[in-house]
DNA sequence: TGCATTTAATAACAAATGTTATCGTCCACG
DNA sequence: CGTGGACGATAACATTTGTTATTAAATGCA
């Protein structure tokens, strides 16, 4: 499972079992919550097998804001890391098998890693990776109309449009589900 | 000028003399292109007085991403960290007095500060913070409407509205200058 | 297997937003 | 100062997107 992990930062063997062993294994069904609006985040997830759901609920209607799978790591990132109540849900989509650590433990794994500057520059890189992702999913907001997201969107993240409901999809791209499902149907008919 | 950045890390004098003699004053007029779309990011930019944007050309529409003004730092972050040709542009839309740091001048900064546990904890809060602020932003595209977006950016951010063409603001909410001419006068309309 | 529930497509109509064009104002700059 | 260009408001019309309701298909589960 954490074998990215691993290669990435090249922990010596002690290191690697002391921080591995700080990672519980827990096994989900879909529709699972694993962190309530409005609840401090306590715990970062490591999906090993299913999908991840992260929303929130504005004023009545159910809102999604990203998606993750197998390999990616998720979390109420201001929540957890500012230890302040989550704007966002967490939830399963599918069965899910996932990895947690809490917050304690991850303060002392990323107090670590930053002790040693190659390693540090590397968690580094991934925090600003993430935050360019943010960039360019914003910048498409203003730049694309929503016919072009969702083909960005097949092109870039099939995943997505393969396991996850369509419904949840429509809220991601900023529309709604009839209008996701005109713009499947025009897109169609231009092929055809 | 950097009284807030001394406060906050409390350097050293002998420290606070080298960093700040990496900065350069600048003085220029409005609508200088500081850096172009597609070139590389070479400069960090602090705004001492007036206002910065930064934008990209969208086949032919030019549309705006961000608006930084006093006391504010601004890259095309991507393209500075990565050294990568930028996809947005940074102009200034008013006559404004800059300071500008290079790449590797910022390198070796931030490699100094990353060995004082102290302050680099404080620089990542700063990333953090950034990227926190693009989540809010973004979300705001998928939970308001353009209106209620108009309406927040004169709450939260009002400098914006009274010293920004509105043409910018249009683009900068993800809608065209006749929309934003819409949503002012029936917003205006309904405060009578 | 069968049934309840979830999910997706579609139609008809309403509202929001874009497009193009025109006009008046303002103000930066020669 | 005067003036050309930038800026903003508005109208008329086109297009996109949302709303509500209905139906069919797919799916999970007892």
């Amino acid at each position: 499972m954490f074998e990215q992990f691993r290669n990435n930062f090249r922990f010596s063997d002690d290191k690697w079992n002391d921080y591995s062993s700080r990672f519980k294994r827990m096994v989900v069904p879909a529709k699972t919550i694993l962190l309530k609006e409005g609840e401090v985040s306590k715990k970062m997830f490591l999906v090993e097998k299913g999908c991840v759901r992260v929303g929130f609920n504005n004023n009545g209607t159910d809102l999604t804001f990203q998606f993750f799978f197998e390999n990616s790591t998720v979390a109420s990132l201001e929540s957890f890391k500012k230890q302040l109540p989550s704007q966002l849900f967490i939830e399963t989509i599918e069965p899910s098998v996932l990895w947690y650590v809490n917050k304690k433990d991850v303060d002392i794994i990323i107090a670590e890693i930053n002790e040693i500057p190659v390693m540090r520059e590397k968690f580094l890189d991934v925090v600003f990776e993430r935050t360019f992702d943010y960039m360019k999913h914003f910048l498409s907001f203003i730049k694309d109309t929503p016919s072009q997201r969702y083909v960005n969107l097949v092109k870039d993240n099939p995943q997505i449009i393969k396991r996850v409901p369509q419904h949840y999809i429509a809220s991601y791209l900023g529309i709604t589900t009839v209008h996701l499902s005109r713009i499947k149907s025009k897109l169609a008919k231009g092929k055809r």
